[in-house]
DNA sequence: CTAGGGGTTCCCCTCGCGGGAAGGTCAACC
DNA sequence: GGTTGACCTTCCCGCGAGGGGAACCCCTAG
C-alpha cells in the first residue's frame, strides 16, 4: 500500500503521515525498490488508532506515550482512562473560562452606547474596558483561532 | 522611558513589545544615543490599548486593523462592535463543541468497563471508539494545549 | 576593576500540520 | 518513442504569539 492509499483509507493527508513518521509516532515503513513507502494493514490500524485518539482530544505526545506503553508490554488502558479524565477536567476548565469571557463581552456589548466618547484616543469601547481578569485572555485566543479554520 | 519600564507599567514583557514593533502593531520608537528604544506616554497608551483589546479576545491582526482605521481618521467603534459580536458568536460555537466533546468523553469513560478486551491490539478504550464527529477534533486541541500552558 | 542590571540583535522552539519547490517514477495514451 | 498526468521523494517556510537563550554593548555602584 502506498502512502496516498493509506491516507485515503484512514482519512488523513500524506503530509500528516510523513509528519507522524518524523516525530516517531509511526515506525519507518519498508521501502519499495523505487524508494516509495510501503505500508501494510498493521500500519493502517496504528494510524487509525492515532486518529481516533486525537479525535478524543489527546495530543500527539499523549498518544505517543500510550503507544510506547503498549510497545513495552503494558496495557495502557488505565493510563488512557486517566488521560480521558484529565481531558474532561480540562474541558470543564475551558468551559468555565469561555462562559466568563462571553458574559464579559455581552455585558460590554450591551453597555457600548452608554460609554461616553470622552477622552478616548482610539476607541471608547476598548479604552473604557480596563481588561478582564488575566485568565480570560487565554480563553480568547482559542476562539479567534477558530475563525480562520 | 526604556522598554523595560514600559513593559512593567503595562504588564507585558520586553519580548512582546519588540514583537509588536516587528509586526507593525507599535511604531518604531525614537532611539537614544546608545541605541536604546525611548518611549513616551502615548506609547504606553497604545500598548495598553493593544493589551486590553487582546484580553477581549481580539487577535493581533484584528487589533492592527482597528488601529489602522483610527490612523486613517475613521472612528473604529462600530467596527469593534462587529468584532465583539463575532467574538461572542465564536465563543458560542466553541462552547457547543466543547460541551459535545465532554459528553462524548463522559459517555466513553462511563462505559469503559463494559468494553470487551476482545480484539484490541493497543487499547480497547480507544479502539472501541470509532471517532466522534470530525468537528469535535478541533475542539479537543484547544483543551490539551491548556494543559501545558 | 569588576559585578550587576539594563539594553541590542539574532536565531531556534512551540503544535500539527499545509503549501509549494525541485525532482524521480510509473502507467497510459498518441 | 515521446508526452502527459498522477503519483512519489526530500526540503524548507509559514502559521499565532511570543519564550528562551546566545553573544554582545552600556551604564552605574562599590
Amino acid at each position: 500500500m502506498l502512502i496516498g492509499e493509506l491516507g485515503d483509507r484512514v482519512g488523513v493527508s500524506t503530509k500528516t503521515i510523513r509528519y507522524y513518521e518524523g516525530i516517531g509516532l509511526l515506525p519507518q515503513p519498508r521501502r519499495s525498490d523505487n524508494g516509495y513507502r510501503a505500508y501494510g494493514p498493521e500500519d493502517e490500524a496504528r494510524l487509525a488508532f492515532v486518529k481516533t485518539a486525537q479525535q478524543l482530544g489527546l495530543s500527539l505526545e499523549d498518544i505517543g506515550q500510550v503507544l510506547a506503553l503498549r510497545g513495552a508490554g503494558t496495557a495502557p488502558c488505565e493510563h488512557v482512562r486517566g488521560m480521558l479524565r484529565e481531558q474532561i477536567r480540562g474541558i470543564g476548565r475551558q468551559l468555565a473560562q469561555l462562559r466568563a469571557m462571553r458574559e464579559e463581552l455581552q455585558t460590554l456589548e450591551a453597555a457600548i452606547d452608554q460609554i461616553p466618547a470622552g477622552e478616548a484616543t482610539v476607541c471608547r469601547v476598548i479604552e473604557h474596558t480596563r481588561g478582564p481578569r488575566q485568565d480570560l485572555a487565554s480563553a480568547g485566543s482559542a476562539v479567534s483561532s477558530r475563525r480562520s479554520g
